[in-house]
DNA sequence: ACCTGAACACCGTTCAAGT
DNA sequence: ACCTGAACACCGTTCAAGT
């Protein structure tokens, strides 16, 4: 949320207003959005913000802490995360399509958060969102810790592979002979299922309703619309969706 | 580029005979398993060879291909896994059981795999054989597309979770009262369920054992209820590899 | 074919010294 | 309170030179 409203231009050696740890900050997260945090050096930083490399010590202490605040900012802004609409089976597709998208936005910094172990700690308010929706919906006790774990696991499932296939080598053509000949078994509807590589945003969208579908129980939603699916006896799982 | 050299055998017991590729690998492997990439260092690794830093620079070419080397070896390694059991549920746990056990030995290099893009490529192997079990256990088309996705990144993100709790900050004895007061919402089975940190391959198989019976259908499997395996010991998973 | 030390450019960090 | 350059230890990599 917070952008950069920075009236600084990176103007080497020119003097400027007072070098802040917020602006030191800002420059810090933008380089390493834009090349990781190899891409962030202190040298290099001291040039964008065109201050002595030695000055940055003195407003955030040393690199590693200023990755810390980066990684702290970070979990902050993934904390504000809020649901949308009106029945809970669409507040917690809008949740989990907000996590996602906000998680996609800057994923070496997610990265940074996982290695410092705070990435359920970056999750919690998600989490406590999710869970109340759930709740809302009628699940109780391990049912319901069970439906947050799925929809949470999900989103960083989805969010994993499809950051992956971004800075995937080539491999774009050639992938579905992976699954033709023998692989896919004479399922060629399956074969292109797993090869394909369309828009990501429905295909998330898609697998999530599924699953909140087999989720959630029906009747507390007036747009579930599908004919409800038998399953066997003591079985509850989650089904499918459309 | 520099060419690999033939497969010369090193003696077994001897830590020093001539710089051998492969010896640069395990070494550098080993360094990356313990301390991470950046913890790996040319000069540390030739001091753990006992070579001079530049002799290394002729079996690998530079640090980036020494990493790729290692990813390289990740992938195959990761592509190996076989199923056992002998219905397709119990096959379909004893992969995902089997994926998770290797993907927690390696967190480090799984990270670096992920990095490059390769993380589907990784999987492959298992995702075909998932596929197979879904297909014998009668799924077709996108439901069958759609079990397999959902194993994996339930694997995934138990991996992810996991992981995070090992290198976690404190915050263990700590966690319960994010979750207590109206966090949890007078469900104190779901508060217990979500904050504790019991024995996670416990928790693990709970849970995709759950998964699985949402996912296949019912009677392809008598030993849907059994109460069988009860030993804490890991018990399934073949220990191949190198 | 394999190994070596010297040398270079870059890095994070400390510190005495400035204002 | 803030900023600075010099200096140090460490890094990856190149290269001419050894065997």
């Amino acid at each position: 949320m917070p952008t950069p409203p920075s009236p600084r231009r990176p103007a080497p050696g020119q003097p400027r207003a007072t070098l802040t740890r917020e602006a030191v900050l800002d420059a810090a997260a933008s380089l390493v959005r834009q090349h990781g945090p190899q891409g962030l050096t202190m040298r290099k930083l001291a040039a964008e913000l065109g201050t002595a490399v030695t000055s940055i010590y003195w407003h955030v202490g040393n690199r590693e802490s200023l990755l810390d605040a980066l990684v702290e900012r970070t979990v902050r802004e993934l904390d504000e995360i809020r649901a949308r609409g009106a029945t809970p089976r669409a507040r917690v597709l809008s949740l989990a399509r907000t996590l996602r998208r906000e998680l996609l936005a800057r994923p070496h910094l997610v990265a940074m958060v996982h290695e410092r172990g705070l990435t359920e700690r970056m999750f919690l308010s998600a989490q406590q969102a999710l869970l109340h929706e759930v709740h809302a919906a009628g699940l109780r006790g391990a049912r319901a810790a069970e439906a947050v774990r799925a929809v949470q696991f999900t989103v960083i499932g989805h969010v994993l592979v499809e950051r992956n296939r971004e800075r995937a080598p080539v491999q774009r053509p050639g992938e579905p002979d992976l699954w033709d000949t023998r692989t896919a078994e004479d399922d060629r509807a399956l074969a292109r299922a797993l090869a394909r590589a369309p828009d990501a945003e429905r295909v998330f969208t898609t697998s999530l309703r599924a699953l909140v579908n087999g989720l959630l129980p029906p009747g507390t939603d007036g747009s579930a619309g599908s004919p409800d699916r038998s399953s066997g006896g003591t079985s509850d799982g989650p089904s499918d969706g459309p």
